[in-house]
DNA sequence: CGAGACCTTGACAACGTTGTCGTGTGGGTA
DNA sequence: TACCCACACGACAACGTTGTCAAGGTCTCG
């Protein structure tokens, strides 16, 4: 086991150099650069003088210096920029970047945005001060102008759940649209035809596609859509309970819901509980989520799969500088548990 | 609005710097510096002109050069180690942590171990190349010497969730020990005194705190501790699955359970409600977690307040360097919703 | 035995910034 | 008018590392 620094337990001291470790080991520094860079052309014997100086120094290369220095500028290092990493869809996708950056000796500066263009702005200007070789984001989609300034400032830019037009890198996104579609068709299958739909602002990407989605299943069997059973409004918990409330309270009321997002799903089970309406109105929601299984009933989801997004957007912010700006959709997949099989009027 | 450089939309070109700035505004590079830097002693109206020039070119100063040129090395720059960014109670740390951090200008690398002793070492010295002002670990507790490693490079270190022994650095933990015990004597208030305990292996720190608040709970209301009810391995999904199998098919099975792990927690939930005993066995468990109160019944819990712990231990990182290797615990508190108050035979 | 090629090692510049010090200019005072 | 000091600004070294090149030694081959 290697010993610690003469420093030990008297307060950190100067952090040992090149300098150090060469003057211990009666070489240049420059060897020394060698040695711990593994360059070839250092004789055997010098190696390990130079190796035993190092560790019994406790060496450890300055990254600053480094990056300063190499030539072409990599740091090892990538900004992350995500909603909220509380949410379990973005932890899973942090998780996701965090291993496969691992894999490949890159560590991983993240952030939640909470949806705030001026934190967005901010933090990737921190990150870009920071040099990350890139910056992965889940964009707020009010502009591009900050994420154009981190490109020309030396970061490639990798766009998760969520694309921005005009601005041409990779992406990687869920396939919100044919997901929905698939979510809405097997609410149809099940007799149904007065669907509720509650999901985000237009003003967000994905809730556009998976609205979408519900819109051309109802088309493709024939129900026109009833502008009111619809809500595209739900962003916090508190609103998504007042749309779920007041759907359920029509005069005419849906048979079946499809919620576009884990938390509105969530909150619609909570509000159909307390209505006692959860083993009587269908529940369809996107995003899988933990526990999901343990309700009763079990809560039909559209899954993605975040970890899969964000290993592949990882990947992606990895490969050399040409061939991409490609868009990569990761497909969702049913998991039929209970709420979505509650048969409709039509069955 | 800021136009952008000149490279735009031709790919990154080189990054500019001081001398860059410099020389558009036609002074000398220190001029840049002291008015990026807000430094006293440039006259209003070269203030301007440089201003002008560094927004015009996009300019932001090299972290890597002013943290390697500083006198007091400091990078803005805080490294986390935590067992696992998916799990709901790090993932709401990590927030607290990044919330304080934005507040002050610091950014944030993270990184999960998974109790992985290896990854811990790797990326504790990954993150002190990078020079990390501080260390904010869940440790594994497995030996501590690649944490004076990072001290003694430089890096203050802050532990949150479990100390290390011998090592004296700030520690921020959940009350454990009165938290369990709270949890046990309310379960025994309503009447039980065969208490099933299942938690993690006692080489976690967390684990034995918990354990010795479920045995404090039975020795003071009289009641010997039976060893057949006690399960201390659940560490995985599938173990702690066993063990509760384990627990309730015994002959003569608890009449309740104290699960001392969110995760723990969950499983039991779902193998009580496969056995159908979910209305019968009550059940306390330690760590709040998103839709207990939507389950069947509620999930009666122990909280900590993860975003708090994580707050707190992000403000201690940044504190000045003496005056700390205080241990500060921060409360937890019982949520009743159900399963708790199923009572006992002796009620 | 000499010349050329190769291998090992070191000296030095450079990366972009901050800290230190020097220089020139202007204004106030004796 | 002579002197001094404050102020604004610039020149330059230094941080710890990597890239380039040169110097010296050894080996091989004619």
């Amino acid at each position: 086991m290697a010993s610690l620094p003469a420093s030990e337990g008297s307060g950190p001291r100067r952090r040992p150099t090149l300098r150090d470790v060469a003057a211990m080991a009666g070489v240049s520094f420059k060897t020394v650069s060698r040695v711990v860079n593994d360059e070839p052309g250092v004789s055997p014997g010098l190696v390990d003088r130079v190796r035993t100086a190092a560790t019994s120094l406790g060496y450890r290369p300055n990254a600053a210096a480094t990056a300063l220095r190499r030539a072409d500028g990599r740091t090892a290092t990538f900004g992350v920029l995500l909603e909220d990493a509380g949410n379990p869809f973005f932890a899973m996708l942090l998780r996701g970047i965090e291993e496969f950056a691992r894999s490949r000796g890159v560590a991983v500066f993240a952030s939640s945005t909470d949806l705030d263009v001026d934190l967005e702005r901010d933090m990737s200007a921190a990150f870009a001060a920071r040099q990350v070789d890139a910056l992965i984001a889940a964009p707020t989609e009010s502009d591009a102008v900050h994420l154009r300034r981190v490109i020309s400032l030396g970061s490639r830019v990798v766009l998760v759940d969520r694309p921005i037009d005009g601005l041409d890198v990779p992406v990687v996104l869920a396939d919100n649209q044919s997901g929905a579609r698939t979510g809405v068709e097997h609410l149809i299958a099940g007799g149904h035809r007065r669907i509720g739909y509650i999901g985000r602002d237009p003003s967000i990407f994905t809730a556009r596609g998976r609205y979408a989605g519900y819109v051309e299943a109802l088309t493709r069997a024939g129900i026109a859509v009833d502008p009111a059973l619809v809500r595209r409004e739900g962003a916090t918990r508190t609103s998504a309970r007042h749309q779920v409330e007041e759907l359920l309270s029509l005069a005419d009321p849906p048979t079946a819901l499809f919620t576009a997002q884990d938390i509105i799903t969530m909150t619609a089970v909570s509000v159909m509980q307390r209505l006692g309406l959860a083993d009587r109105v269908a529940l369809v929601g996107f995003d899988d989520f933990e526990l999901a299984d343990l309700l009763q009933p079990g809560v039909t989801v559209v899954a993605q799969d975040p970890r899969r997004i964000g290993a592949l957007a990882a990947e992606l912010a990895l490969a050399p500088m040409g061939a991409d700006a490609q868009v990569h959709v990761v497909p969702t997949r049913l998991i039929a548990r209970g709420s979505g099989e509650i048969s409709g009027p039509g069955a």
